[in-house]
DNA sequence: CGTCGTTTTGATCGCAGTCAAACGTCGTGG
DNA sequence: CCACGACGTTTGACTGCGATCAAAACGACG
C-alpha cells in the first residue's frame, strides 16, 4: 500500500513524469468509499456521475442472463478501472459487484477528461491499459469457448497470479484468492460443481492449494503448462520470474 | 464507397472537424495493400511495422491452440482496426486471417502516433472505438460460456447485422455474410456440425435465410428474442431501427 | 469431369450440467 | 455454550447438449 496501485499500473506501462504520478494520486484520493462484499458498486444500466476505480479488495463485472445465470466478464483488482467507458461512452453495460470489501476511488469525470487532454503520458498509458484488457478479454473468450474445465481453471489461476505480481500482492506463489467456487463458475462459464472437480484435479496433481480464501500455488510450471498460459499478453513490465528452471 | 468507413464510424463516435475528417482519409489512403481471402494479414507473434485497417471486405483475429483448435475473436469489417494494439503496444497476441479478399489499409505508426497527441476529437474518438470494441468482447464471453447453440448463433448474426448495417452495408435485413460454418463455429466456441444443425434450427423457424454467402434476416425481432440481443452494448449512433413494431 | 471445399446427415460418446442431499464452518442469538 | 441458520464445499446419480467420427451430397471451379 506505500503507492497508488494505479499509479503502479501506469509505471509499468509508459515512463511517467513524478508531476503525472502527484496528479494521479489527487484524483484518486479526492473520494473514496467503502464497499461491502456482495455489494453491487454500480448497477448494470445506471449512468454514474464517477469514473470508478478500485484501490483495495476485488470486485466484478457481470450480466446477468434472461434465464437467470451470471456471466462474469472481468476481475477487478487494485489498480483496475471499474467503468472507464463512461469517460467517453454514454452508459453501464454490465453490472458491477464487490466481491470482498472494496475501497473504491470515485474519480471526477471533468479533471480526468482534463487530464486526457493535457497530460500525453497519462493519456498513452491509459489506451494501453485499454487495449491490455481487450487482450485478456480474448484469454477469456478462449477459456470459454476452446478449452477444458481443466485447461481453463489453469489458465484464469494463471492470470490472476500474474496480475497479482504485478500489484506486489503475491508472497512467492502465495496471494489472497477470494473467489467462491460459484464465482469462479461464473467467470468461466461453467458450474460451481464442475469447477469443484476441477479443483481437485489440479489438487490431486499437486499444482495448486486453495483453502479458506488463500491459493498456493505448489507448481506454477506445471499449471501453466496445463492452463496453456503465457503471461505475454497481458502486456506487464515485471517480468513473471520463471520459477524453477530445472524442469 | 462514397467514403472511407473509418471516417464514418469516428463520425457515428464523435463530432469530427472536415480537417479531422480529411486526415484521416489521408492517412488511410497512404498504402492500401490487397489480401486474399484466407490469406495472414500478420501472422500471431509479429511486429509489424504498421497498424492495419480493414477498408473493404471481412478478416478475423484468431488465436490457434496447442491442441489445434481456432478460437477467432473478433470479425473485422470495414473501419475496424486490426491491431490498433501496435499504436501502443509491443507485438501481436493474436493472428489476423482475411476471411474474403480484403483491401487493408497500412497505416503509417508516426503519422498515427502525431494524430493521436495533437488531435484531441480523433484520439477521443480512437478511444470509444476501442471501449467498444471490449463491451463486443464481453458479449462473446458470454456467447461461449453462457448462451446455448441457437442463442449464441442468433447474437451472433444481430451484432453483424448491426455493424453492417452502421456502416451501411445491408439493405433491409440482407447483407453479404461470407463466413464458412467452420469459421462461424471458431467464433462461438462449438463445432462446424452443430452449428449446421443450429442454423437449420433458425431456418426452421423462419427467422433467417443463409445461402450462398448472404444472409436474409426474416424476423429481426424474434432473432433478436432468441439470442437475447440488445444493441445498446455496440455504442452505435444509428439506432437500429426497430423494424415491426407490431409484434 | 474430377477435385476440393463446404454443407448436410447419421450414429455414438463423453464432458459438463442438473438436481439433490450431506457436510463443514462460521457468525448470531437464545 | 449450544442451537440455529446462512453459506460454501463436497459427493452422488442421472441427463443431455454438443463433440466426435465418418460418410454422403452438393457446388464451384479449373
Amino acid at each position: 500500500m506505500r503507492t497508488n496501485p494505479l499509479v503502479r499500473k501506469l509505471d509499468a506501462m509508459v515512463e511517467l513524469a513524478d508531476e503525472d504520478r502527484a496528479d494521479v494520486e489527487a484524483l484518486c484520493a479526492q473520494d473514496v468509499r467503502q464497499v461491502e462484499a456482495k455489494h453491487d458498486i454500480s448497477p448494470d444500466g445506471a449512468s454514474p456521475k464517477n469514473v470508478h476505480l478500485v484501490l483495495q479488495g476485488w470486485a466484478a463485472q457481470y450480466k446477468i442472463l434472461p434465464n437467470g445465470s451470471r456471466q462474469i466478464t472481468a476481475l477487478l483488482i487494485p489498480g483496475d478501472f471499474c467503468n472507464l467507458h463512461l469517460a467517453v461512452l454514454d452508459k453501464m453495460d454490465h453490472g458491477l459487484v464487490a466481491l470482498t470489501r472494496c475501497m473504491v476511488a470515485h474519480l471526477d469525470s471533468e479533471k480526468l477528461d482534463q487530464i486526457t487532454t493535457e497530460r500525453t503520458a497519462l493519456t498513452k498509458g491509459l489506451w494501453r491499459m485499454a487495449l491490455a484488457d481487450q487482450a485478456v478479454l480474448r484469454q477469456w473468450i478462449i477459456n470459454a469457448g476452446r478449452r477444458t474445465a481443466v485447461e481453463a481453471v489453469a489458465h484464469i489461476l494463471c492470470e490472476m497470479h500474474a496480475r497479482m505480481t504485478a500489484i506486489g500482492l503475491t508472497e512467492d506463489g502465495t496471494f489472497d484468492f477470494p473467489l467462491t467456487q460459484e464465482e469462479l463458475a461464473d467467470a468461466i462459464g461453467m458450474t460451481a460443481v464442475h469447477v469443484n472437480r476441477t479443483l481437485q484435479k489440479l489438487r490431486g496433481d499437486g499444482l495448486v492449494e486453495l483453502t479458506g480464501r488463500v491459493l498456493m500455488i505448489l507448481d506454477i510450471d506445471g499449471l501453466r503448462r496445463k492452463g496453456e498460459f503465457e503471461a505475454g499478453y497481458l502486456h506487464l513490465r515485471s517480468p513473471m520470474p520463471a520459477a524453477n528452471m530445472a524442469a
